[in-house]
DNA sequence: TCGCAAAGTCTGCATAGTCGACTTCGACAG
DNA sequence: CTGTCGAAGTCGACTATGCAGACTTTGCGA
């Protein structure tokens, strides 16, 4: 029952893999934290990022065979959130709801 | 605008001082994240987040006088965030709840 | 006056986050 | 064919954060 806690930036890209659902490429979590998290990284962060957390079994991959790399390039990475993966951001989750609870008024008003 | 991003835990720790508000000690942080969170956390742990967030600006702190250590001990230090701390709070807050979106049949059932 | 318990401090290592330069590959231009 | 361009992925090196446990300081009461 050794709980592992998921890092800030890991719990962002799972979220960012469910959200693109069958569309779940790199490219496509850089572009959907840009939009949500209003935040640029870097393909070496993210391909770092998909690493761990696969080590840590919340997160799988297959190549991409039909994929239209428009110009060439290797293979797309197609990721998928392994059930591990999920239960990890329920826990996360749960934890923030509870913490925010009752700080909505101190915390409203995003930017 | 060169925005910081805050990691995981020191996110928890700021809630559970804005939560425990004129009882911002450090043992109560303590108590609220095992009860959040269900995470036990060590004394060096917290004070290394205090001290890193406070580098930071995210946090002040003053040594408070009056309080009842019922056995002797260190004056214990009373915390509070600062306006920068609870920015980046809402911030976070803001990007988390726009990755979950959409996302809560699949999120909830806590544990 | 000894020793215990409460609160805080410090050292050191493990894990996560960040950057930037490099590799591969296919499509075209020449 | 071969060179170069842009897309996708890989890697090494470093910084920042998370984590544990041993140590110090302090006051009270046996």
């Amino acid at each position: 029952m050794s709980k592992k806690y998921i890092g800030e930036f890991e719990q962002m890209v799972l979220l960012a893999l469910l959200q693109l659902d069958e569309k779940a490429y790199a490219l496509g979590v850089r572009e959907q934290l840009k939009r949500c998290a209003g935040r640029e990284v870097t393909r070496g962060q993210l391909y770092r990022t998909f690493d761990r957390l696969e080590a840590k079994g919340l997160l799988m991959w297959e190549l991409e065979e039909s994929a239209i790399p428009e110009r060439g390039g290797h293979p797309m990475r197609r990721f998928q959130v392994t059930q591990a993966g999920i239960e990890s951001l329920q826990d996360s989750r749960s934890a923030l709801l509870k913490l925010w609870d009752g700080l909505e008024t101190l915390l409203e008003r995003p930017r």
